[in-house]
RNA sequence: GGUGCCUUAGCUCAGUUGGUAGAGCAAUGGACUGAAAAUCCAUGUGUCCCUGGUUCGAUUCCUGGAGGCACCA
């Protein structure tokens, strides 16, 4: 028998929440979460978790299971989620996953490469040396490390030469691991042995910032500040780089009002939702709906796509 | 009612000694294999408020009008 994982994609604050839990009752089923920010405990409020109502309906993974304070990566998810489904897919071989992370909705349906565990020194002495020279370090060292790699970039991808998150992870896996980076890349052939039926939701743009800001302030009254206080002494941890948090932290800072940081949530989780779209956009075989699209019709496609395969 | 100042991109404004214009922010498009709610790249045509005049040519100077602000009555 087949094994089918529903990933129901989209934007930030456009239903996905609600689509997946009343999907997971009608083929009863568990749900995967694939929203990297939601995996903290600690952030709650912020990250628009499902309520206590909706946990209770359907069985959820990967929802608050690890703290800020935890080191915890893409590769990381990829490894738990997939073991996950394999317990999953012998309870039903209907699974759904959901989420906005389209790095980690990746992760799941295509999987990575895989690449050795390298020391966190190797790191802390690359943004040392980032911090002195910038970015012609990175393009440098990487140049000289692997020299495939950056004359791909080079042709391929020139803006991803800028950018030094990406760089330094490039070049901390020629360091930490004496070989070029490009020679990680495409070795594993992921085979996977379910079948993703992509559901997409999507709004029209006017819509879609409506519905962003009145969350937000959603979550003011639920309570954001208390939640984003208790966490501004650990402010520099990578997973309070997050929207909603990080303008709070300003304003406890003394660097802007209540009021502006507000408008800026707004704003950032807009452009965080363009970001989302921009990515989910190139996602082959996803079928698109309407956020208010009527869900038997969506239930519909979904068996249409299982009969095909 | 009088006087002065203002009206240029979605917003705040700069500018053109007359040759149809540009910053910041916002916005939009894109990239992205272990920090990804992160990070990075790219994109500026707009009745220069309206009307008439001067001029080869007016957003710019002049007349009249509309709207806004300030002060004086």
């Amino acid at each position: 028998m087949n094994n089918y994982l529903i990933t129901i994609i989209g934007p930030t604050a456009i239903g996905k929440t609600a689509l997946s839990i009343k999907l997971a009752q009608h083929f009863g089923c568990d749900i995967i979460s694939c929203d990297s920010r939601q995996f903290f405990k600690e952030m709650k409020i912020g990250t628009a978790v499902p309520n206590t109502a909706e946990l209770a309906s359907a069985k959820h993974h990967f929802i608050q299971h690890i703290s800020v304070f935890d080191n915890y990566s893409v590769g990381d998810f990829e490894t738990e989620a997939i073991a996950k489904l394999n317990e999953l897919f012998k309870e039903n071989n209907i699974q759904i996953m959901v989420g906005g992370s389209g790095l980690y909705v990746d992760a799941v349906l295509k999987g990575f490469d895989d690449f050795p565990e390298i020391d966190a020194t190797v790191r802390e002495e690359i943004n040392a040396k980032f911090d002195e020279f910038g970015i012609d370090y990175l393009q440098n060292t990487l140049k000289e490390l692997d020299a495939v790699y950056y004359a791909k970039l080079l042709s391929e991808n020139p803006q991803t030469l800028q950018n030094p998150q990406r760089m330094k992870r490039f070049v901390e896996v020629c360091l930490g691991t004496g070989k070029p980076y490009s020679s990680f890349i495409g070795l594993r052939k992921n085979q996977r042995n379910f079948t993703p039926i992509i559901i997409g939701l999507e709004a029209d743009r006017e819509k879609m910032y409506e519905r962003i800001n009145l969350r937000v302030d959603l979550m003011l009254k639920e309570g954001l500040l208390e939640e984003a206080k208790a966490l501004y002494p650990n402010k520099q941890l990578n997973a309070l780089q997050t929207v909603g948090y990080r303008e709070l932290f300003n304003y406890f800072d003394g660097k802007t009002t209540l009021d502006f940081a507000v408008e800026e949530i707004k704003k950032n989780t807009r452009r965080f939702a363009k970001r989302q779209i921009t990515w989910f956009k190139r996602t082959e075989n996803a079928k698109w709906f309407d956020y208010q699209k009527d869900i038997n019709e969506i239930i519909k496609q979904i068996n249409i796509e299982i009969q095909k395969n």
